[in-house]
DNA sequence: ACCTGAACACCGTTCAAGT
DNA sequence: ACCTGAACACCGTTCAAGT
C-alpha cells in the first residue's frame, strides 16, 4: 500500500495520469462543483500552479476525464457477466441493428452513471468540441448496421446521443438533489430523517425504464423510416 | 428615453423585473459565463449585495430567466407570420398530433435560440427542478392529442425535451465557438479573415434540418408504437 | 521534469447599517 | 422598500524562480 500502483505516492513528483486519477476520484466522491483546481492540488499535496504543468487549463482536464468516463468497455459495470465480453466486436452485419444500438445506448448510460456527474462532464466537453467523442463513434457504428446512408446514421446517432446525455444528466442531478432534499421537504412524515442514509434508490430503477423507452422510440422511428420512407419529409 | 418603460432609470431604485431584464440583456449580449452577479450589479449601477434583496441567490435568478425564455408565444420570433397566431389553441382533437407536436418542438427551439445560451439556462434550471417547466407541459399537451395514456405521453415528452435541449445547447455552443475560432483555425485558406463578420451562418440552417429530423424520429417512433404495439417491450 | 511562491483579477454570498 | 460598505471564503490562471 506504500507505493502500490501509482496513484498517491507520498513524495513529490506526479504524472499526468496521477492528476487525472485524483480528479476522477474527487469528481466521483464530491461532484463536479467541488472539483476545483485548488482542491485537486490539495489532494495531491501540491500547489495549484503545479497542475498547469500537466494540463494547460481546466477544460482540457475535464476533456480527459470525459474521455476516460465514456471510453469504457461495452459490458456494464455491475455483475461482470459471462456474455460476449466485447460486444463492439459484433461486426457480422447479420446481427439485429436495433438490438446492438439499444445495447450500445444502455452501455453508454452505464458508463456515465459510473461516475458522479459523469453525464454533465461528457456533455459539456462534447459541446465544446473537445474530447474524442467515443460515444458518438460507437453509436454511429451500431446504427450503421441498419444499412441507412452515412448522413442519416450520423443524424440519428447525434439525436440519440443528445437524448442520452440529457436524460442521464437529469437523472444524476436528480439523484444528488434527492439525497439532499430528504430532510428539507415540507411534507407530513419527516420522522425517518436519519442522517446516515445517502443512497436514494427510488427513482433510479424507474430512470432505467424511462431511458429504455426513449431509446426504443428512436429506434422504432428509424425502423419506421425504413419501411415507410414517406413518413419523414 | 429618459424614463421610457422601466428598464434603466438613472436614479436609485430598481424592481425585481428590472433586475431580470438587465440579466436577460447581459445574457443575450455576452453569454452565460459573463452573467455574474457583480457584472449585473454594475449594469444596474448598484452594489452586488443589492441584488440579494430581489433574488435569494443566482440559481433563482437563472430560473426566472429560464421561465421567461421558454414561456414565449408559439409563433417563431422571425417574420411574424399571418398563420395561426396561437397554435397552442388547437384544442380540437381532430388535428394531427404529429403536426402539433412537431410545431411545438420547433417553437420551443425558436424560443431557446432567441437568447444566447438560452438552451443551457433552461436545461440547467430544469435539471435542478427549479422553474415552471412550461416547455414540458406544452410538449406533453401536444403529445397527449395522440390518445396514448398519460404515463407514456409523459415519458415521450420528457425524452423529446431532453433531445431538444441537448440539440439546441450543442447548436448554440457551436455558434459561439465558430464565431471565435475563425481566426485560429490552422487550415489552408485563412485569407478571408475579416474581423467584422461575427454571424456564422454555415451550420445554423443545417442545424434546423438536423433538429427536425430528430423530432420526426421521435414522432415516427410513437406512431409506430400505435400501429404495432409489439415493437416496444 | 516537475514544483513553489506570490500575485492578478476575479467569483457568490452575508449582514449590519443606512435612507 | 431598497440599497451601501465591508467583509468572508473562495475561484482559475500566470510566471519567475527553484530543484
Amino acid at each position: 500500500m506504500t507505493s502500490a500502483h501509482g496513484s498517491s505516492a507520498k513524495n513529490g513528483r506526479h504524472s499526468r495520469d496521477d492528476v487525472a486519477n485524483a480528479a476522477l476520484r474527487i469528481l466521483d466522491e464530491y461532484g463536479l462543483p467541488d472539483l476545483t483546481m485548488r482542491r485537486l492540488a490539495a489532494a495531491l499535496d501540491v500547489q495549484p500552479s503545479a497542475l498547469y504543468w500537466h494540463f494547460p487549463n481546466k477544460q482540457t482536464l475535464l476533456a480527459e476525464l470525459a474521455d476516460r468516463i465514456s471510453a469504457r468497455g461495452s459490458a456494464g459495470p455491475q455483475s461482470s457477466g459471462s456474455e460476449a465480453s466485447e460486444a463492439s466486436a459484433v461486426s457480422e452485419a447479420s446481427a439485429d441493428w436495433m438490438l446492438v444500438t439499444a445495447a450500445e445506448a444502455s452501455s453508454l448510460r452505464d458508463a456515465l452513471l459510473a461516475y458522479r456527474d459523469g453525464a454533465e462532464v461528457v456533455s459539456s466537453t462534447l459541446a465544446l468540441g473537445l474530447g474524442e467523442s467515443v460515444p458518438l463513434v460507437r453509436l454511429t457504428r451500431a446504427v450503421r448496421l441498419s444499412g441507412f446512408d452515412d448522413e442519416m446514421c450520423r443524424r440519428a446517432s447525434t439525436a440519440l446521443l443528445h437524448f442520452i446525455l440529457g436524460h442521464v444528466s437529469h437523472e444524476q442531478q436528480r439523484m444528488q438533489y434527492d439525497s439532499i432534499g430528504v430532510a428539507a421537504r415540507g411534507g407530513a412524515d419527516d420522522a425517518a430523517g436519519v442522517a446516515g442514509m445517502d443512497a436514494p434508490a427510488g427513482l433510479i430503477a424507474d430512470g432505467a425504464a424511462e431511458f429504455e423507452f426513449g431509446v426504443r422510440l428512436f429506434i422504432a422511428g428509424l425502423d419506421a423510416l425504413e419501411h415507410e420512407p414517406s413518413m419523414l419529409r
